[in-house]
DNA sequence: CCCGAATGTGTAACCGTTTACATACGATGT
DNA sequence: ACATCGTATGTAAACGGTTACACATTCGGG
């Protein structure tokens, strides 16, 4: 049905060997047959089937990239970020998400065995066992934000702990009191570490952790629409909310000025993420810049390394440094200044 | 360096022909054995390799995404939409983005070349003939949102330019006169053929076309920024504005508010493809609903069909239909009741 | 006791490439 | 005239699986 080398090889009269010759501009091959080799191919629209030539190279330029989801935009900032920096490289990236679950994930990777020559794997919600216990271990793999402490890997996590610590910290410098977290998914590695960090500005500053100022949410806009709503029921309202990632501030601002609520000055409002949309909001939103499509580039670069240096690479676990940006939302320019 | 079908079947004192009847349960094999034989796989980590399979099966169980860019919430809700339906049907998707140029596209589709059992090709800046040039003749193939009028293939096009064209003569309707218009990427069919749609319900109005109301955008959120901003400087203001995204409207009213107009009894303001976050803006956008995640999810379906009922499929071309979501942005419900 | 069927397993060809090695041939140097 | 070399090409063995077919064994029935 499809072509091969070796109906491209007979009709120009050579050796199949030759006619792969030609493709990869390896070895030496007389100009003129090239010339009829390259002729025959375009006739026939003959491309190399990249299963073949990954069979017997063993490598295949591609590199996959492993995500838990897509919602929203920070997902999706990282596969630009990921596919950027591979095309730079000449390689491909492959992109499978929603692998929340174990078995989820083990099937993902199952499919990329063999078609890739590296993996990249966002995986905040799998346990560190299970995780490894699937990971191949004949690939360079890079980990992004994953519950893995293994310097046998890679790998890459956002400071979500100082983070959300600088945030809440610094609402508390200007003045707030009750300070709300809108939380992220259970048992996801960030919104823990964002939790953590909140706690521990509060704690620092004397403040009480009340467990009524700490709401459910999944990262997603409609649950922290939700949120926001279920904040706004309790006696004594917070007067600041810090959302777990920008989706869910976003959908709390939505439920706030529904409510006739104004922000910042009744309620102040920051977000985590730094996604393109927040500076577009109104108000424009205070978040914790993650530089999120770097994150995407530096795993397909340290990938590229662990190719090239091979044996060289050394393994590197580094934690990504965020920055506050506060825009109107938090309303701290109007106390500060 | 990986462990293969034979270092197990050697392992277990079995052929690679029953290794390969227990990983796929086809065939008959003895109970006792096929207890052997997962066992030594296990510990001996084994993973089919996806090539050696693929290349003997002439099937891979994926299906290739090509996109053309990846920014803003649109194309990743269009990838969350065919993951999804992928996977329901134990299918996995490989994802590639960016392509935009004719380049781009073909080496993209060479990738994909044998990796996939078929093609979901997102398109809409590639003319006919590169594009048909480079498609494989040998894979099914759903066509999204391209410039192909060919009844050979599988096509699905967003009804763009009825969406554009309602949403505008909604806007007239409401008593605007000068309707301005932030248009997409240049030589992009959804771009045009919204700003044919918009045209159209202008003329259709007795309204004049002004050049100086169609003024540039590129889908991006800082393009809509740009382009309202510059709608402010002429001297009659338009008093509604017609973005030709999402993006684009969140860029504009931001714009918009940071020069103190109010939107919409200032000027009205509407957006197209009802992006998620849509709702959460403020004012809520007026939009053109398209069914985003449906697209992605059909494309699968079809391609699926394709691949069961082979010879009986039919290949057809459909126009998705869309639909005004009336929120606050546009101003109707003021005018109106 | 023999035949045919059912059951379990192995052999080897094949999928589409690449590439080490072999071969053939003309040119060059002595 | 011959060894040597370079150049252009072919041969065939991988790469890691699947599967048609063959073979061996067991079992039930006549």
């Amino acid at each position: 049905m499809n072509v091969t080398i070796k109906e491209v090889a007979k009709k120009a009269g050579v050796s199949t060997a030759t006619v792969s010759r030609v493709f990869n501009n390896a070895g030496v091959v007389d100009e003129e047959t090239r010339r009829r080799v390259r002729e025959v191919a375009h006739e026939l629209r003959y491309t190399p089937n990249a299963l073949g030539r990954g069979l017997s190279t063993r490598r295949t330029d591609a590199i996959g990239l492993l995500l838990p989801d897509l919602h929203g935009e920070f997902f999706s900032e990282v596969i630009r970020g990921a596919d950027q920096a591979a095309q730079q490289n000449r390689y491909h990236l492959l992109v499978s998400s929603s692998h929340t679950t174990r078995e989820a994930l083990q099937s993902a990777l199952q499919v990329m065995r063999g078609r890739v020559d590296g993996l990249i794997v966002m995986s905040p919600s799998i346990d560190e066992h299970s995780l490894k216990e699937n990971l191949p271990r004949s690939l360079p793999v890079v980990l992004l934000n994953c519950l893995v402490d293994d310097d046998s890997y890679d790998s890459f996590n956002i400071d979500n702990y100082t983070g959300a610590y600088e945030m809440v910290r610094h609402l508390v410098q200007h003045g707030h009191q009750r300070v709300a977290i809108i939380k992220g998914t259970e048992k996801n590695l960030d919104a823990e570490e964002r939790l953590r960090g909140y706690r521990q500005a509060l704690r620092e500053a004397g403040a009480e952790l009340h467990a009524e100022l700490e709401v459910f949410g999944n990262f997603s806009e409609s649950s922290g629409y939700e949120a926001a709503q279920k904040l706004l029921t309790l006696r004594a309202h917070p007067t600041a909310i810090f959302a777990s990632n920008d989706s869910m501030a976003l959908g709390a601002l939505s439920a706030l000025r529904e409510m006739g609520v104004a922000v910042p000055q009744e309620i102040a409002l920051a977000g985590f993420d730094d996604v393109p949309i927040s500076r577009f909001l109104s108000p424009a939103l205070s978040t914790v810049h993650v530089p999120i499509t770097d994150l995407g580039a530096i795993a397909i670069q340290k990938l590229i390394h662990a190719f090239t240096e091979k044996n060289a690479h050394v393994k590197q676990q580094a934690l990504v440094p965020t920055s506050l940006v506060l825009r109107e939302s938090c309303g701290c320019s109007k106390q500060i200044s």
